[in-house]
DNA sequence: AAGCAAAAAAGTGTCGACAATTTAAATTTG
DNA sequence: CAAATTTAAATTGTCGACACTTTTTTGCTT
């Protein structure tokens, strides 16, 4: 199977399921703008199912801080705030540099080598389209979240890919900032599964922490300039 | 108020949120036996609620990872694995060093003297019950509590204490390990807040970091000694 | 008596409806 | 005409009921 995210099937899975997987999809992909309401008669109509099913979904959702509800008051999406999206990289940084460092303890000598394989597709993928790549836009979570499965670490992987990935993700839809820097950070990839197959769990999770760190700085940078931008022009 | 742990208001909160938070507490507590199956219909009896209530506050839960359902065989309560205790001491290191880091940054000096005092209720309520002392039971996590608000990061508390500290809560209610060495933790925690105080970020996330690992290190110590037993005596 | 088959019981998945609360609209009043 | 109050519409909170699965019980066959 491809590394979907948050894969859910689309025929044995209660509705339930598959409702919040497709709810999910639709709030990080901007489908459902972000900060809007939401009605439940209406999303009901709109997914053919009843509002129980649909309430049910949104628990989840409201769990995963993806919406935020209030008693009486009904659901909203959350709004993209800066703050949050630093506050989500920060702790992607202590976690993904634990998850590497275990990797490089757990990942057996297959993994690595498929871990290695699929750079060696994110690079041709990169020199193919130049630029808008399917690795621009979540080929990066591949390579995490094949790291994450070799930490052996199930809890790690599922506050990852169940919420922090999820809210970074939604900020690169609707915002359109892939990664500026592909060949830079398939590099840094690759320096990445040098470390864990020497088996360097101090160098994996130092390497990795940098490698986010870089992408928060990035993102601090961007924000800074589009703040000058706005004080200047508009 | 005091430092309790997903608080709900009895009265205003909806039904569902409050059936939420009485179940996580009585699966914490063990009053829900782990590993235990959950019938759906009886347990809507037991809090006197309809099921599909009941159904939206164990979505949740299972989203918590304190259930596990399977699609038309039902919950059940989540059985307590060594390994999984093990895994969540290891994202609660790397999480608690980052929130200390950041709460040398952020914190005032009015919540660091707070905390300060906060210890020495600690020690009072150690040297008077001697040991069996509410501190031993959930008075730590107050500690990690605050610490967390200091650090500003929402999400961060969110992870751990929505989520990893309930886990460990669980543990120490049902094999009744609260921690074997208050003093020692006491002055470890001592220490933490002199470098947060000091707003030495480096070194509070290090100490931190071992406070924790300590805690971690102990329990494998015991659970390797639990095993030894078990081969030479039963 | 053991094993298989069919029927019954229990349980989960999903839905539609009613009650209570909130929001919007309409009417009254100063 | 604006502000306040009442009325109406829409929305959320909660429940009970029915369909479909899974599990258990029952009964038959070898």
């Amino acid at each position: 199977m491809a590394p979907t995210f948050n894969y859910i099937s689309p025929t044995t899975a209660p509705l339930t399921d598959r409702i919040f997987g497709l709810l999910q999809d639709a709030i990080i992909k901007g489908e459902i703008r972000a900060g809007s309401k939401i009605s439940e008669p209406e999303l009901a109509k709109t997914y053919g199912v009843s509002r129980g099913t649909l309430r049910e979904a949104l628990s989840r959702l409201e769990e995963r801080h993806l919406i935020i509800r209030s008693p009486n008051h009904g659901a909203r999406v959350i709004s993209l705030s800066y703050e949050e999206l630093i506050e989500t990289y920060q702790i992607r940084e202590a976690l993904g540099g634990l998850g590497c460092r275990l990797a490089a303890q757990n990942m057996t000598d297959e993994e690595i080598a498929e871990l290695r394989q699929l750079l060696d597709e994110h690079e041709k993928s990169i020199e193919e389209d130049n630029g808008l790549s399917y690795y621009q836009k979540e080929g990066e979570f591949d390579f995490h979240y094949r790291v994450l499965q070799g930490s052996r670490n199930n809890r790690l992987l599922t506050i990852l890919d169940g919420g922090l990935y999820q809210l970074i993700r939604m900020y690169r839809y609707q915002f359109s900032t892939a990664s500026p820097r592909p060949y830079q950070a398939l590099k840094e990839h690759r320096r990445i599964v040098d470390a864990i197959e020497e088996r360097d769990a101090e160098l994996a999770d130092l390497l990795m922490r940098r490698h986010i760190r870089t992408a928060r700085i990035s993102v601090e940078e961007r924000h800074k300039n589009a703040i000058a931008m706005e004080n200047s022009n508009g």
